[in-house]
DNA sequence: CATCTGTATACCTGCAGCGGCATATTGCAC
DNA sequence: GTGCAATATGCCGCTGCAGGTATACAGATG
């Protein structure tokens, strides 16, 4: 995976968060919203440029999907992706993210089925 | 420092090669001319980039400017080029770039005026 | 002083990313 | 099938950066 490409995924402080927020486990989209309080498209697009370049990977389940960071990432990527969560425990706004991920649900990380709607699973 | 920041500057190849070439020491403008074979401004805009962010200090002497890392870097920064150095370690590039410094002279890094020039000191 | 060398800056063009609005797509429920 | 929820995509305007050419600046030399 090329240097360059990673960086340009990182120099964004909206993929930094969301990069972020996946560190613990996969989440889908809506946690995203949840946790971010940005617009659904904002949020979309970051995620559609973060999977375009291999930082992310998605799945479907059922109506919702699920994001998480590569299961098999290069060892650049895996570097740099230990180093930004090093540094992002000491920022404000990262740890105000975490927490906020964490008050959404206790058994949401890896867990089945996000159930964050309104609706949920029903 | 800003962690956002910090990622930009790394977000282009020719300041990847720059800040590759000063883990080992003070260079002047000249070096990474020699050794990135770029144009004058190219090298000469994007350390200027760099500076204004605080990833490299710069000091005259005589006729030269010496480039470096910063001499006191904050956490985030230390901790990302240190990473930096590491994935660099594994790309060809940069390894030639290091391989064509260690050419320019031996006793070059952190030595006194550069001498690069033909004239050089005289 | 004039001139040369090393380096920086101004101005321009092209391009890519960001964010917004509107709309499309996919899957579930009925 | 209809309708709705979750998510993605197309288009637009704005901004910022990359790289080029030409020029300016600072210091050394004579």
């Amino acid at each position: 995976m090329d240097l360059v490409k990673i960086y340009e995924c990182l120099c964004d402080r909206t993929r930094l968060r969301l990069l972020n927020l996946l560190a613990p486990g996969p989440l889908c989209v809506c946690h995203f919203q949840a946790v971010l309080r940005e617009s659904q498209v904002k949020i979309s697009k970051h995620l559609a440029y973060l999977r375009a370049r291999g930082l992310v990977e998605s799945e479907r389940e059922g109506n919702w999907i699920i994001y998480r960071l590569p299961v098999k990432p290069a060892r650049a990527l895996r570097a740099n992706l230990a180093c930004l969560q090093d540094c992002a425990a000491e920022e404000k706004l990262f740890r105000r993210d975490l927490a906020r991920l964490k008050k959404l649900g206790p058994g949401l990380v890896a867990s089945g089925p996000c159930g964050c709607a309104p609706a949920g699973r029903k």
